[in-house]
DNA sequence: CCCTGATTCGC
DNA sequence: GCGAATCAGG
């Protein structure tokens, strides 16, 4: 089985419904548990919009799967330096719905999760392992009048409810 | 033991 | 890009 583009929208549905992985690959047939969850990675589509009702992980990193320790690569961490406030409103309109996230796009959560606005920035990421594009990556981000220096998005509240490395 | 997702890396 | 193996957990 390959994962045609129809079977891998089927996969990012049910995946985005809030199945597990493996009723997921039940559900496809053909597919180990295993490869739905590899590919989910594969598509960036972490976060689910229902998600299941017991998360079975609090997102821990497994250590290889050789004895062989290899230096830690840094690659779905957020960026070091935590973007700071968007200088003008534009920048924080958002592009995409979750549905319209793909590997390559800015991972930024703009609005309300729970209203109808919520999105996400959705504009090309600066690097392929990153998660943000350009400018939500590169401080481009000022502080506000207020003067304080924090994400947009965590100034909304959200960041008790969203883990943007993870979306 | 059943299950969950996360991660690595040979292929 | 793919996914088995292996990890940390519920």
């Amino acid at each position: 089985m390959d994962w045609s583009e129809e079977r891998t929208a089927t996969l990012k549905k049910l995946w985005l419904e809030g199945l597990s992985a493996s009723q997921v690959a039940r559900q496809l047939g053909g597919v180990s548990r295993s490869a739905v969850i590899g590919k989910v990675h594969r598509l960036g589509i972490t976060v689910r919009e229902v998600p299941a009702r017991q998360r079975a992980t609090t997102a821990v990193r497994a250590p290889s799967r050789l004895q062989m320790r290899r230096p830690a690569r840094e690659t779905t961490a957020a960026p070091r330096v935590a973007p700071r406030l968007a200088r003008t409103e534009e920048d924080l309109l958002p592009t995409s719905g979750i549905l319209d996230l793909d590997v390559h796009s800015c991972r930024w959560p703009i609005g309300n999760p729970e209203g109808d606005d919520f999105g996400f920035c959705g504009r090309p990421k600066l690097t392929a392992r990153g998660s943000y594009c350009e400018q939500h990556t590169a401080g481009a981000f000022r502080r506000l009048s207020g003067g304080q220096a924090v994400e947009a998005w965590a100034l909304k509240g959200l960041k008790e409810r969203v883990r943007p490395n993870q979306i």
